[in-house]
RNA sequence: GCCGGUGUGGCGGAAUUGGUAGACGCGCGGGAUUCAAAAUCCCGUUUUCUCACGAAAGUGUCGGUUCGAUUCCGACCACCGGUACCA
């Protein structure tokens, strides 16, 4: 009699099956022997209180590596947790009067719950919150080994503030120059914040990127241009006439091309260089650029079109190789303090910006690179600078070199007339980690008006946050809670007061993977990190990766860890996104799937019976209303549905657009999976056969197999899918018709069983079970493939004439080139191919292909 | 602008050392089963021409290398992602 799967009755039967058994739980590295360890780590989630589709596509992927290594005997570390302070919590606590903690334990809840129905293979032993006071004084205890190793320190810098909300707001949270929340205006405030040295670590981070090959080459190339080391020199234009205080030796300039030096023909300041500065005192059209360019900004649209902007400060400077030519200085809105020295000289031959800038303003264009096969008498320079290669000309003692040797010349002279040195510069900055925020780790310092800045003893650790913090009032509760920033200071005794920053939630989720590892015991962290596969979104490609990377620096510094690469992620694998369609009203409004309907061509609105326009295949958003909720499905569906269809069909790394009918085709599956099972219905396992449809069915399995294992290896889950379709195809024409076949039939069960348990563990458990197996398939060895049935005695060679397909024979493979030219020369479906022609060639590529070349 | 990626049927995609293009899934068409439906199963489905047998063209475009190119080389086009007055 023929039975239907029921995903509800077993999925949760299973689920408990697993957890009875501790099936997942990591065995120790005293107990786990030779066994290879493998650490499968996907990207923590932030508790929102509900899963989304992409969870599930990003665990289902991380749960088949977790599954498949235990399988193939690696001793897996897979554990779970929640990166869990952060704005939101905050926010709730403002709009519904919910204390931040409780809103996120709850959450955490919840969607442990929803977790859990997924059949994960999570070691949940292991889970924390970034928010447990164990884990976040841990973190102070980390940050206070930084500040005594100098990793951390403090200074004044400039901020984003939120004159309303009155806080520093992330780069991230300021839209169009407004704040995200308060919609105010934002300021550039120079407050003293908390800095990590990870400048420190930029050659070593940009170096070791090369080494990082189970990394995507383009997560690499992010990080190596976001570092952005650039090589060149810096040195100084001496001033002449009365010197700027404080600029006797001149003006400090940074170049990554001072093979140029002698086309230069300005040299402009940064708006707010200090010179800039001190000079609009007392001239007023230097005061009105400066506030000008301030208005335009440096926002991205604005850079776009700005147009250049530069005043002439009236000073003049000497060239470094020519103390008789005098060169105007000017003030430039393309000129950023913040990067290298603020000041630029200008050599617009060279440079598109600074020729576009030396049109407007009537500067000398000097050509000193001559392309290669350019005339030096007729060569000019127009509206396109010339940045490549070619041969210094125009130069003085650069003259004839190329630009390549001209660079390092130009340095040694500088250097020779000690004006300045090689430099090398980077785009990156050490990282402000100061937040006026509530929901976030505690700096553990203190301020004492004796002592200056006193770090919090380790066993007055973890500093707590206050549980009674009202949120009525705009900026930090911290600041604002009546008693808690006042403690005695720990050197002195006398009064003192709490630092009421707290650290930047990046900081959480840059060393969780090492508290997965071993929470107190370094050697436990030695043994599994680093990570061997790590699963998450290319959104985090250069933050949290950064971070994460120069904290494993850090930590191997302070002695928290002991890796010798000091890259705590070996392997990275970023997935695609999951989309879904979208649809709006014919007001132009997003509606929801549901609330559409498709009549023949045209698509209208349910409710209204007005048309309705399908949008464009979109990320899943609550905006767009084109989320699909995992419960629903898995209440409809079941998890191994939601599973299965987020890893077939698109390639894991790129974006896969759920459909209800695909959803429909996953959970068609697996009922056709459970129908090759239902029709086997003797459980003693059966002899196998040795006819030839025995051997057919064992080739398919151990065929199939072969290939499963290929694609899981290398992260090709909807290869794996395909194999694994085709295969139930073969086994489910067989299964139970033939009683000669029963034992092969029982044997690629068997495997498909196992094959099947990183996609589907509750299907797999309930197929195997119904077999009479031993056990549970999720603890079960992935199954062994035999080579004699990997290879075929014959094969079918496809007959080309001029690369043409006409045919084919099959052949026995231990045919030699000849032999198989003479069946191929005699073949009946290509001779009206060959007829009359002459044979020129015939290549015969062993086991692939024959191509008979005719004239 | 610069850097990177991707272009293959109606759709998602296979073809991973240069060797049968379109596996597998979705959709669509036809059929079987059924009183009927659901479910299931079978057949077909790149395009054009042909009653058919077949033939020709075809992997973004144009060219090249090769007996043979989705795959290698050159030039270009489109889309997606990242990034930027970075000196």
């Amino acid at each position: 009699m023929v039975t239907r799967y029921d995903p509800q009755a077993s999925e949760a039967k299973w689920r408990s099956a697993w957890d009875q058994a501790d099936l997942f739980k990591t065995i120790s590295p005293e107990d786990a022997g030779d066994m290879p360890k493998a650490y499968v780590l996907e990207m923590f989630p932030y508790p929102s209180g509900k899963l989304h589709m992409g969870h599930v596509r990003n665990y289902a992927m991380g749960d088949v590596v977790a599954r498949y290594k235990r399988a193939t005997g690696h001793n897996v570390l897979h554990p779970m947790g929640w990166d869990a302070f952060g704005m939101p919590a905050e926010n709730a606590a403002m709009e519904r009067n919910v204390h931040p903690s409780e809103w996120t334990y709850q959450n955490i809840d919840a969607m442990r719950a929803q977790f859990q129905k997924l059949g994960l293979s999570l070691d949940w032993s292991r889970e924390f919150a970034t928010c447990d006071p164990e884990y976040y004084g841990a973190q102070q205890a980390l940050f206070l080994k930084f500040l005594e190793s100098g990793l951390v320190y403090r200074k004044a810098s400039k901020v984003n503030w939120d004159p309303v909300d009155n806080t520093v707001l992330a780069n991230e949270q300021v839209i169009d120059g407004r704040g995200w929340r308060s919609g105010a205006l934002v300021e550039q405030r120079e407050l003293t914040q908390w800095f990590f040295q990870i400048t420190k670590y930029a050659d070593d981070l940009i170096d070791s990127l090369e080494t990082l090959d189970r990394w995507p080459e383009k997560v690499r190339i992010m990080q190596g241009n976001w570092i952005g080391r650039s090589q060149g020199a810096t040195f100084r234009w001496p001033l002449t006439g009365n010197p700027v205080a404080g600029y006797e030796d001149g003006i400090e300039t940074f170049t990554t091309r001072p093979d140029t030096l002698f086309g230069a023909s300005f040299v402009a300041l940064a708006p707010d260089h200090p010179i800039t500065r001190e000079l609009a005192k007392t001239n007023p059209d230097i005061k009105t650029f400066i506030e000008e360019a301030a208005r335009i900004g440096t926002t991205e649209e604005a850079i776009e079109t700005a147009p250049k902007l530069g005043v002439d400060l009236g000073l003049r400077v000497k060239h470094p190789f020519d103390p008789s030519w005098e060169i105007p200085v000017w003030s430039a809105n393309f000129v950023l303090s913040t990067y290298g020295t603020g000041a630029v000289f200008g050599s617009p031959a060279g440079d598109q910006r600074d020729l576009d800038f030396a049109r407007k303003y009537d500067l000398p264009v000097k050509p000193v690179v001559l392309p290669p096969e350019e005339d030096a008498a007729s060569y000019k320079i127009d509206k396109e600078a010339y940045t490549g290669p070619g041969t210094i000309y125009g130069s003085d003692f650069l003259d004839g070199m190329s630009t390549e040797d001209a660079l390092p010349a130009a340095i040694a002279k500088l250097e020779e007339l000690s004006l300045g040195e090689k430099t090398t510069t980077y785009r990156l900055r050490d990282w402000g980690v100061s937040r006026q925020r509530y929901w976030g780790c505690p700096i553990p310092v203190i301020h004492c008006e004796s002592c200056g800045i006193v770090p919090v003893p380790e066993a007055d650790l973890p500093v707590r946050l206050p549980d009674d913090v009202s949120f009525d009032k705009p900026g930090n509760p911290l600041e604002h809670h009546a008693t808690w920033k006042d403690a005695p200071c720990p050197k002195c005794a006398k009064p003192a007061r709490r630092e009421t920053d707290t650290l930047d939630t990046f900081v959480d989720s840059s060393w969780y993977y090492s508290r997965f590892a071993g929470a107190d015991n370094k050697a436990e962290r030695s043994y599994w990190l680093p990570v061997d596969q790590y699963v998450g979104g290319v959104e985090h490609a250069v933050l949290h990766l950064l971070y994460s990377r120069f904290f494993a620096r850090a930590m191997n510094e302070v002695g928290e860890l002991d890796l010798p690469t000091g890259e705590p992620i070996a392997g990275l694998f970023t997935q695609g996104m999951v989309t879904h369609e979208t649809f709006k009203s014919s007001q132009d409004k997003w509606l929801e799937p549901s609330e559409v309907e498709q009549q023949g061509e045209n698509w209208i609105e349910i409710a209204t019976g007005n048309p309705a326009t399908v949008g464009p295949i979109e990320k899943m958003s609550k905006s767009k209303k084109n989320t699909v909720d995992p419960d629903a499905i898995i209440s409809s569906f079941g998890a191994d549905v939601a599973r299965w269809f987020v890893l077939s069909d698109s390639p894991p790394e790129r974006d896969v657009e759920w459909t209800q009918s695909g959803a429909e085709g996953a959970a068609r599956f697996v009922q056709r999976v459970w129908s090759v099972f239902d029709a086997l219905t003797d459980s003693d396992s059966p002899a196998i056969g040795t006819d030839e449809a025995s051997v057919a069915i064992r080739r398919a399995s151990h065929k199939a197999v072969e290939a499963i294992t290929k694609a899981i290896d290398e992260f090709r889950f909807n290869s794996a899918v395909a194999t694994i379709h085709e295969w139930v195809s073969t086994l489910k024409k067989a299964s139970g018709k033939d009683a000669a076949t029963l034992g092969a039939e029982f044997e690629g069960a068997s495997m498909l069983a196992r094959c099947i348990t990183p996609f589907m563990p509750h299907l797999a458990e309930e197929c195997w079970a119904h077999l009479g197996q031993d056990g549970l398939v999720s603890a079960a060895p992935w199954p062994k493939t035999d080579n004699t049935l990997l290879v075929d005695d014959s094969v079918t060679l496809p007959i080309q004439v001029n690369g043409k397909r006409r045919g084919e024979i099959k052949v026995a493979k231990t045919l030699s080139k000849d032999e198989v030219e003479a069946i191929a020369l005699a073949n009946e479906e290509v001779a009206s191919f060959l007829a009359g022609k002459d044979i020129k060639k015939v290549i015969v590529v062993p086991g692939r292909i024959v191509n008979i070349v005719v004239a």
